[in-house]
Parts: C-alpha cells; sequence; structure tokens
DNA sequence: CGTCCATTTGATCAGGGTCAAGACGAGTGG
DNA sequence: CCACTCGTCTTGACCCTGATCAAATGGACG
C-alpha cells in the first residue's frame, strides 16, 4: 500500500507554516482518490462527508437551480481546497464538483476539520483566508452581473482563467482545460449563442483564438482594456 | 461611566454556547457607539480596525464599483455581526457599511478576533456559521441574477427583507425602516424606474401597498408564487 | 463513414434600460 | 403658516442588448 509523502502538500499555500510533523500526521489521515474526466467530486445537497485538496487535474464548481439550469461558481486548480462545507457547520455539500480532466484529490473525513482547524492553527487561518476570497468573489460576481453588460463579463471571466490556469504557447495564453462556450456562459449568466458570437467578433479582431472547448487569449492587454470599459474601439 | 452588562448580547445566536464569565469578558472589552442615521459605521478600503455587533437599528451594507455606482450587498438587522473582516484575514474591510436609522453598535478592536476565536471555540464556530450563510447567500444571488428575470428578482428581495424585519401592521406586512425605490434597484441589478413601474403594477393588484421609501408587502403568498415563478396570472 | 456534439450564424423580438417630464410630499426658512 | 425647494416617485416614449428560434456547418470519435 502506498503512504502519502508530506511533500505533496508541504508548498501549497493551505500549508504553510506548519512544520513537517504536523503535515505528516495530516497526511496520514488522507486518502487519495482517482476521479475520472467528467465523473463527480462530490455533489449538491448530499452529506459532506469530506473535504478535499485537488492535488492534480481541474474540477468544475457548479450550483443547479431548481429549475434545472447549471451555474458554475469557479474552477478548481491543483494545490486548492475544496468541499469544506464543514467549515462553515454545513452539514450538506451547497454545490457539486465534477472533473474537468481525470483528477488526483486528497480526500479527508469532515469530522476532521474541527480537530485540523484547532490543533493547527495556521491551517484554520489559511483556510478561512481562502474562504474570504471566495466570498469576495462572490460579491464581485453579483456586481459584475448587476453593472456589466455582457460582453465586459465574459472578457473578465477569461482573463480570471488566464490567470489561474493560462499556459503559454506560440498563440497566446491557452486556457489549460476544456472549455466549452455553454461553460462560459454559465459562467457569466448569459446563454451560449451570445458567447460563440462574442468569441467570432473577438477572434476578428485578433484577440483571442478559440476552436472546440479551448480558449486561447491572444492579446490579454487588450481584452483587459475591453473588460474595463476602455476599450478605445479599436477595429482592424 | 456605564458598564456594558453581558444581557445586551446573552441570547443572541452569535454567542450561543458561552457562560456568563465569558460573555462578561466579551463585553468588557467592547464599546458603545451611537450612529446617527445616514452616518458610515465602517468604511470600504480603510484599515479594518474594529468588528461591529449592530444592537439596534438597521445597517446597509454597500460596495462601491470604480465607476462609482453603488451595489446594496445586505441590510443587517440587531444581533448580527458586521465588519467582520478580520475574520477572514482581510485588513481592509471590503465594503462600507451605512446607518439606516439611528443606530447602537458595539464595536471590538480587530485584534482580539482571533483572541476570541480560539479562546471561546463557540463564538468562532457561529461567527463562521454566520460567514457561512452569507457566502450562501452571495451565491444564491449569482444564480439569481444568471436565471432570473428582474421581477423574480425584486420579489425575492421584498419577500427577503419582509422575513428579516417585517412588522405586521393593519395592512400588512411592513418593511421596517425607509427603503426607497433606487436602494431596491441597487439590490437587484435593475434601475429605479423598473422597479416602480413593477411596485406601481403590483399595487394594482393589491400585492404590496407602498410610498416614500416605505413598502408593505400585502399578499406574501401570491407575491412567493410570482417570485417563484409559479404565478397564474391572476388579476383582479 | 456515420453519428453526435460543439459551434456558427441569421432572423426576430421583447425585456428592460435610457431619456424626458412632471407630480407628489416632506422638510425648511421666512 | 405658507411658499419654496429638494428628493422621491411616476409615467410615457423610444430603442438597444441580448434572448429566443431555427438551421446549417464542422470536428471528433467509434
Amino acid at each position: 500500500m502506498n503512504r502519502l509523502d508530506r511533500s505533496l502538500i508541504a508548498d501549497l499555500p493551505s500549508f504553510q507554516g506548519l512544520n513537517p510533523a504536523e503535515l505528516d500526521r495530516m497526511i496520514g489521515q488522507a486518502r487519495a482518490l482517482r476521479i475520472a474526466k467528467e465523473q463527480p467530486v462530490f455533489e449538491q445537497e448530499l452529506d459532506a462527508h469530506s473535504f478535499f485538496l485537488l492535488l492534480d487535474g481541474h474540477v468544475r464548481v457548479v450550483k443547479a437551480t431548481p429549475e434545472g439550469e447549471d451555474v458554475i461558481v469557479r474552477y478548481i486548480s491543483p494545490g486548492e481546497l475544496m468541499g469544506i462545507a464543514s467549515a462553515l457547520g454545513l452539514t450538506a455539500y451547497p454545490a457539486s464538483a465534477v472533473a474537468v480532466t481525470d483528477c488526483v484529490v486528497l480526500a479527508w473525513p469532515s469530522s476532521l476539520w474541527s480537530e485540523f482547524a484547532s490543533s493547527y492553527p495556521s491551517f484554520g487561518a489559511n483556510a478561512y483566508k481562502t474562504i474570504g476570497s471566495r466570498l469576495q468573489d462572490a460579491h464581485a460576481r453579483v456586481i459584475e452581473m448587476s453593472t456589466e453588460q455582457v460582453d465586459r463579463r465574459v472578457a473578465h471571466a477569461l482573463l480570471k482563467l488566464v490567470k489561474q490556469t493560462g499556459r503559454k504557447t506560440e498563440e497566446g495564453l491557452l486556457i489549460d482545460f476544456p472549455l466549452s462556450r455553454q461553460d462560459i456562459a454559465e459562467m457569466t449568466g448569459t446563454r451560449l449563442h451570445t458567447v460563440s458570437r462574442l468569441l467570432s467578433a473577438w477572434e476578428e479582431k485578433g484577440l483571442v483564438r478559440s476552436g472546440r472547448q479551448k480558449v486561447t487569449v491572444v492579446e490579454p492587454h487588450r481584452l483587459l482594456m475591453l473588460a474595463e470599459g476602455r476599450d478605445l474601439k479599436t477595429g482592424g
């Protein structure tokens, strides 16, 4: 049986301030899981039995409305915590998480949360910092949806993804996992048709290059101008 | 000089699970403040020196966009914590808080947060539960703005306020603080004109009664139907 | 090679934003 | 006590953004 080594987590932001012995104790209670592409990590409404750390791959966090529409809450990248409902006193997951690519995750039983938070105060503080930034994200998104038009919201979403997972290629910065027009629509509160039209227009202007479930930002700077509304309508 | 008594806070949800001595120690470090109507409790971007508990009155939490538009994040009612940026590792307030009516608040220096959270674990757990429900609120709002039309969003907003601060009158449930069309617009991501038209229409249908900075929900049940889209278009 | 899904693109239309004007009501100062 | 002013609210007219409906194209994969 494989033992998990502390080097898997030692360098991650969530575990800064912990000594090797503490890391060993924490990882000793984790279970490593492999999640195949398109399979769920955890599901909305179900008992929040575990919390997770993504080691490899990408995960999409989705909330489903009563009417059956999906809204993408965020994408999780390697090194991030997810499913930390228990930190907030929840007994059920408020959203579902689905592997966008094949993933490797660590899982801890939720019952360990309070133990970890009190025994390893830096871990607790780091985790609550994460939650704080997610709360800020959510508010930022409310504000965006209240005050900005679709094109800017889509531009912001792409820039956020590029910052999070952008990989340099000859063409520009590639968003490093499969991302459809529909996905972008679910992130920005619009429809895939509108996203398609926007990307087509931007491709013509040379801002992005995109294909089937693939988006590359060619000119991040000009896209940012557009996102911030300081667009000079620089045509071709 | 007035001493603050633990009875001010003993029954509040945030302080459940604390014994009298603990309550005394906490309130002994608080300062009571009076905030006049329309005056700020704390301001966005400024150093988060304190966190607060609202004892009496109502407070509006607002985020201003770079372009100068305001978005109302939430209304705070008596007994609720606010300005708990420090719990999330923030050093500046992410939003401003303004007294909607004359208010009485308790203030603690932010530096005490970590001390409180570790010395009084129930207080910490309660506070993080509060943060959790605010995070859920924010996500719920993102979803609403992504998937629902303006009339439903406004209906939801009114119902939420009624649930939070509704006071029974002969006419129905009165929202218990001054609330303008503009305020409702800033809560729902629309314009005061649209809110005005909606309220006029609903008044005609007998769902609400409203006037200058004043809204009474006459028929919460029918308003809920409308909010949930199970509206039967029951005219007069 | 055929099927399935993502994508594109056109046409139409309506929700609600914007612009404009006026009515109403509360508080203020003379 | 009244006139005035200021801020809130109402209502009409117009128009634009982006949703909706419809159909075709194009890759990917079995």
